[in-house]
RNA sequence: GGGAGCAUAGCUCAGUUGGUUCAGAGCACCUGCCUUACAAGCAGGGGGUCACAGGUUCGAAUCCUGUUGCUCCCACCA
């Protein structure tokens, strides 16, 4: 069979992803091994693998199938996010294209539309995670509105408002007027370089005069809102009115001038109007002063009535600004338009500009519940990598503020809150429960005995309590995804009494949890990462996963993020179409490290493939082999060697992978392959052409046997190839994959042979080199004469050195040999014999440079030694390897000089 | 405004408790090669005052202080 010259990735990675299913490699029971778990940071539902997708994904698939290798029940669950504001803005659009408006909808009609959404979109990311090799358990794949998991999510908020973690409130929270819902002050995102706007100057005339103020506003449509205007009480400009009374300029309301210390005086006029409505900093003024509210916004961003202006009645704010300026200025009421650059804040989703809003919402009081989650991070029970992140982790942990979970969306988990007529909440993980709670509370009280008989009937009461119709935070949702997943809230092991989940009660739950790591990106480190793991502790008094690998931001080569509307985002499935899934996965983990941002250039794409063609190309020399009974002693050189390089490399990459520098490991492994096994290793035993091509069994056998432990090192990172090879390589059988192989164990490495082989490497690139600068044909064979103590250590590479030196012989002897080409490796001379004849100027220049840098380390190696403080304060250790350094390059110096000595 | 971190070759980064065979790697660059595994390749090579200024020390890329520049997180000024 003829073996193509290029490694062609299409021809067998769906073949091999197909076995794998087809033997249920990725599926994962619990057993008797030590798990191995990983939970999927679950993929919004809307949409499509992306370029941190590909990043994140693949770190998790070599970790799991490194971790598979070595004999772990490696498990891996996959799973979507429902994402609900996200989700619900697609849905949203997606109709509006249709003709079809929200608002025309009952909850019940867009909830199908939103489901039959997931259902047609919702597992693309999974699918397309396939392609790049992911190794999941397929039979494991959740949804954060699955049954269960919703069953999950009511569950914890019940418990969370039993507990008293869960209240409601009149609370100042940032409104999005498109998606009209609250949101997160996590969802609320500011431009970097701010935006442009206007300060308006604004004259407010005081009662009963003609004398006025000058207010610097940037929302002058919220004017008509205003219910004071405030100065810092230590402002002489303004002390004097301190008390009076202003007209809020249109609507001539009168508004006291009072005193804050939030006021600065040196912004803008000093002076603020305040509007409690409408301003964070003006609410809590407001509250301190006792002012009165007016909230002059509808829901959608219209001004509503309270603001007394009928033509602004329904238009939209930013209409009204427009309209407010130009009636100021036709009212001779502006006094300055100054461009001003303000950092506004925009909905992550809608983009629209985020409005304060005062309104009833749920929160959970996060601080007494994150502290157990703190301390976890803190004293190292939660790992995070890279370490830096604890930092930040601490910081926000220590000023963690509520938490506001309600949203007024439909798609999501709609909040098990239920209201009577009165306005009583009823919480219930259902609403019969609810109803019991209801007619409870009737019992409970003296004044209703009339009532009872009248509300007894179910049928009256259906018509009382009513389902408040917020839904969660995805968040909200999100945070018990690695406990969910195993089904924890299930009747069996959720102990509601308790408000506890018993891992015992559950098996799945208590094989698998506390997961290992989870992988993820820093920027969800609060919105997900913290509320997981005070979740795990809040539910089972243990943490969600002993590590966190927060790797970077996939961004260009300019360091930009990758987004669409700057269009420098590559498209994965194209990237693997033309580099190979292999290519692509080491392309982003080759300039990755942990906590760093990856720097995204095709050319790392490509550099992946040409590793991959690289090993193809070895595994054609290998096959081309004729082999031979027997065993040739002049291979014993490179096979020990390379056995000893072996067992270094993978304890080296033990490290690494312990410390989770993947990028690190990556590379070791690169070089391990591209250097010393098809550089020096193959070049070493490579049969010549006089010998027939052909190659005796042992070292054969011996190289197969190496070969497959560098595929399987590789595996976790190249599955696809490393699989192809695998059965290539060797006659095996279809079950006999690597995926499910053992991976290989390092012996103690012999470092003198390590050593030796290192000086073996330099003497043939000398002469390498050598023939280079004289233009001497690579093949000519020429001889080596040797000035050495050490004869032995030089036999067994003898033949190496010859052949890759292309050598006629190599002989020691015990003086100098005139006309050769000098060098020196350690404190061995040597002499190579060429054609050309030696420039006896020039080498005696570069043996006085060398000369004169030898002297120079020996004087600074003898001038530490003769420092008494030296000797006396410096660790034994070290000291000893100065003396050790010394007698070295005296050794080195005195070959050196002899070498110069020769040449006169 | 509060907090954290970074500054080493043209680029992206290593450099563990201070010890001059420790100034490194990959990419890029330069030179020579289509040598019967691979030009998606082979062989060889050049390149850094370790941001700046002080200090501690026998010894500093590494520790301390200051300066400059950059990044991130949190809060958010009308």
């Amino acid at each position: 069979m003829e073996i193509p010259k290029r490694y062609d990735p299409k021809a067998i990675e769906d073949k091999w992803y197909a076995q794998w299913l087809k033997q249920k490699f990725f599926r994962s029971t619990p057993d008797h091994r030590k798990p191995y778990t990983i939970v999927i940071p679950p993929p919004n539902i809307t949409g499509v693998l992306h370029m941190g997708h590909m990043l994140n994904n693949t770190i998790q698939d070599v970790l799991i199938r490194k971790a598979r290798l070595q004999g772990y029940n490696a498990c891996w669950v996959p799973g979507t996010d429902h994402a609900s504001i996200a989700t619900e803005a697609k849905v949203v659009a997606m109709l509006r294209e249709k003709g079809i408006k929200k608002s025309d909808l009952s909850r019940e009609e867009f909830m199908n539309h939103a489901w039959e959404w997931k259902r047609k979109y919702g597992g693309i990311i999974l699918e397309q995670l396939k392609k790049l090799g992911a190794s999941v358990d397929w039979e494991r794949v959740h949804f954060t509105m699955d049954d269960g998991y919703c069953k999950a999510v009511i569950r914890v908020f019940v418990d969370l408002y039993r507990k008293g973690h869960i209240y409601r409130g009149l609370r100042m929270i940032n409104w999005d007027c498109e998606a009209q819902t609250a949101l997160s002050n996590e969802e609320v995102v500011y431009a970097e370089e701010g935006e442009k706007s206007f300060l308006y100057h604004v004259k407010y005339r005081l009662r009963d005069t003609e004398d006025y103020l000058i207010i610097a506003t940037q929302r002058p449509e919220t004017i008509m809102g205003d219910t004071a205007v405030a100065v810092n009480p230590h402002d002489e400009r303004y002390s004097h009115l301190i008390g009076k009374t202003v007209l809020v300029p249109m609507i001539n309301r009168p508004v006291p001038v009072i005193a804050d210390n939030y006021v600065e005086k040196e912004f803008g006029t000093g002076c603020l109007k305040v509007t409690p409505a409408h301003d964070q900093n003006d609410y809590e003024i407001g509250l301190r002063h006792n002012l009165p509210v007016i909230d002059t916004l509808n829901p959608d961003g219209t001004l509503n009535e309270k603001c007394e202006i009928a033509e602004y009645i329904g238009k939209d704010r930013f209409e009204v600004r427009q309209l407010v300026v130009e009636r100021l200025r036709a009212e001779n009421l502006l006094v300055k338009e100054e461009e001003f650059i303000t950092r506004i804040g925009r909905s992550e989703r809608t983009n629209s500009v985020v409005e304060p809003r005062l309104s009833m919402q749920w929160f959970i009081r996060m601080k007494e519940i994150s502290q157990r989650a703190l301390q976890a991070v803190e004293m190292d029970e939660v790992r995070l990598h890279p370490e830096k992140f604890k930092n930040t982790y601490r910081h926000w942990m220590e000023n963690v503020r509520d938490w506001c979970i309600s949203r007024q969306l439909w798609w999501g988990h709609r909040i098990p809150a239920w209201y009577d007529e009165q306005g009583n909440v009823y919480v219930a993980e259902t609403y019969d429960e609810a109803l019991q709670l209801f007619k409870e509370k009737v019992h409970g009280s003296q004044s209703a005995v009339l009532s009872i008989k009248k509300l007894s009937t179910e049928h009256a009461a259906l018509n009382t309590l009513k389902q408040d119709e917020d839904v969660l935070d995805t968040w909200a949702s999100s945070w018990l995804w690695p406990i969910a997943v195993f089904d924890g809230f299930n009747d069996k092991s959720f102990d509601k009494r308790k408000g506890k989940v018993i891992k015992a009660a559950n098996a799945e739950l208590n094989y698998y949890y506390p997961t290992t790591i989870l992988v993820t990106a820093p920027e969800i480190l609060f919105f997900w990462v913290a509320r997981m793991i005070i979740a795990g502790y809040e539910y089972l008094d243990e943490k969600p996963f002993s590590h966190v690998y927060l790797h970077g931001i996939v961004r260009d080569k300019q360091r930009r993020k990758m987004s669409k509307s700057l269009g420098n985002s590559p498209e994965p499935l194209e990237l693997i179409e033309k580099y190979g899934a292999d290519g692509v996965r080491i392309g982003m983990l080759f300039s990755s490290p942990a906590g760093n941002d990856l720097l995204f250039d095709e050319k790392l794409c490509e550099q992946g493939r040409n590793f991959c063609n690289k090993i193809w190309n070895a595994m054609r020399l290998v096959k081309s082999w004729k082999i031979q009974e027997g065993k040739n002693d002049a291979n014993q050189a490179a096979i020990l060697w390379f056995e000893s390089r072996l067992s270094q490399v993978i304890r080296q990459l033990e490290n690494s992978y312990a410390d989770y520098r993947i990028s690190e490991a990556l590379l070791i492994l690169y070089n391990l392959i591209w250097d010393d096994f098809c550089s020096w290793y193959l070049e070493m035993i490579k049969p010549q052409r006089q010998e027939t091509r052909s190659l005796d069994l042992g070292t054969y056998e011996k190289t197969i046997e190496f070969f497959g432990k560098l595929l399987q090192l590789a595996h976790p990172f190249l599955p696809f190839i490393t699989e192809e090879i695998w059965h290539l390589l060797k006659e095996r059988s279809e079950k006999d994959c690597i995926t499910v192989s053992r991976y290989p164990e390092g012996k103690t490495p012999d470092e003198g042979l390590l050593k030796k082989a290192e000086a073996v490497k330099e003497i043939i690139t000398r002469i390498r080199d050598i023939r280079g600068q004289a233009n001497i044909n690579p093949n000519e064979p020429l001889p080596l004469y040797v000035l050495s103590n050490d004869r032995n250590g030089y036999e067994l590479f003898r033949q190496t050195i010859m052949k890759l030196a292309s050598l006629k012989s190599i002989e020691f002897v015990t003086a100098e040999i005139k006309g050769a080409k000098t060098f020196l490796v350690g404190a061995d001379t040597f002499f190579l014999q060429t054609p050309v004849s030696v420039n006896v100027e020039e080498e005696r220049k570069r043996l006085a440079k060398e000369i004169d840098y030898i002297k120079g380390f020996i004087r600074s190696v003898n001038a530490k030694l003769n420092n008494e403080r030296f000797v006396k304060s410096a660790p034994p250790a070290v000291v000893e390897k100065e003396k050790q350094k010394l007698l070295d390059s005296e050794a080195k110096l005195k070959a050196l000089e002899e070498s110069l000595t020769r040449l006169n």
